[in-house]
DNA sequence: ATTTGCCAAAGTGTATACACTTTTTCCACA
DNA sequence: TGTGGAAAAAGTGTATACACTTTGGCAAAT
């Protein structure tokens, strides 16, 4: 079964949060892949408690789009349709795009410290890591756009960016290609050298053609009918 | 007590997503006003069901940030600070004015049409209402831009832009001023000329000074301490 | 051998029970 | 008259119970 190991990484959030993270790491970093079922009673097992608790955190998990609930049939890990991929990339472009002109307008050289910091770890995590921990990778990056937007002290922004960013997480490893977007940790750093120079113009161009490779490295190709009850259900259509 | 009566405007939604429905009504039209406490039997007992589906229809309501839990203390509907308004207004800004260019250059007849029928909609509501429900016509308001947002066919955007207007809503009554603005749906009619002539820097100027214009009616000012608590906490801030 | 129908097992949806926390009440006492 | 504090009331947090739905399999019939 693939709902078997969770590894708590407990902090001294309310239990329901707690058991969101889990679940949010497990979905994004691929433990659990898209159309596994959960259900309820086998997660509260794990995490011994009720499923009162499990059942608020798939809710949570379910609004974030990261699970689908079926009306008496359960939850299952979220398998977006190529497109509502295209349509999450299309929102993360528009405010990423502004948030980069807006960040610009008012940096300061401490944020540049913060996101240089940022891109170090980055990189020196793809270097240690070898190929053990995509996902961590994944999570790593997509952080660097999440750490823009609290930079500029917009918290609602953040929060806004970090559920898409999730959900881009999925996505990404969903339709990975083979070959991953790999220099994207070199893209953070020219973006930050465009920012610390204040050349708006830059910034944002390196961002947009960020943005575009991370989309340009997906597969959304005709889905060539991968099982039987899909090929079944295409010959039909 | 402010809690009484609400209006089941039942259709054939979950049970707790009729409550949530019904909230989310109650309180973008100020049925409910901000710092209301929400006590779960109470609610329970208005919409003959148990705590349970209160309770969900609570979380799901948080998330989208109309109310704030306070462990073990309940759930009062949310008072956006000043700083939380400003910053949701700014990420509304963000996407509105990319969604009005991404607009124009996908327009269609059959779009435009929409949307005027939608504005002949708001002005009817206008002129018929007299000064009855202030909260009708917010809402109906509020759903231009969401209908823009649907009508580029990406549900994702219309989502996430729906609820950054009903938080929008919630702020634009909490925080009025006394005179609203009203001539928003002259501005809408502008705008909606503006894409059907494709003029995409007239439509976003026009979007843009329409989203300072209800932004500006805004009374963000030194909060003059309205009633005696505050005056106290402020005295000693 | 394949299909149909039925029963058992598993699972979800909602209500209720109960422990624990917060708020309110009210009385003793200054 | 006003204040401190304990006991009661109200309310939240979690677990459990139970009804109803879906699922899977077995057996009978074709």
């Amino acid at each position: 079964m693939a709902t078997e190991q969770f590894i708590s990484i407990s902090t001294s959030t309310s239990s329901t949060d707690q058991i969101v993270a889990a679940l949010t790491q497990a979905i994004v970093s691929h433990r659990l892949r898209p159309g596994t079922k959960l259900a309820e009673q086998k997660i509260a097992s794990q995490f011994g408690v009720s499923r009162t608790l499990v059942r608020q955190a798939l809710f949570q998990l379910s609004q974030h789009r990261l699970i689908s609930m079926e009306p008496a049939r359960g939850a299952y890990v979220a398998s977006p349709s190529v497109a509502e991929a295209k349509q999450v990339f299309a929102v993360r472009r528009m405010l990423e795009l502004e948030t980069t002109r807006a960040f610009v307008r008012q940096v300061t050289g401490r944020q540049i410290k913060v996101l240089q910091v940022h891109v170090k770890a980055e990189q020196v995590a793809l270097a240690l890591d070898g190929n053990s921990g995509r996902s961590q990778r994944n999570e790593l990056l997509g952080d660097f756009h999440v750490r823009m937007a609290e930079l500029m002290g917009n918290q609602v922004l953040a929060e806004l960016l970090g559920e898409l960013i999730s959900r881009c997480s999925l996505i990404t490893l969903m339709y990975q290609s083979t070959r991953a977007a790999e220099h994207s940790s070199d893209e953070h750093a020219q973006i930050v050298k465009a920012l610390a120079a204040k050349d708006e113009g830059l910034a944002v161009h390196l961002m947009e053609e960020h943005l575009h490779h991370v989309e340009a490295n997906l597969d959304f190709e005709p889905a060539p009918a991968t099982d039987a009850v899909d090929a079944i259900a295409n010959a039909f259509a």
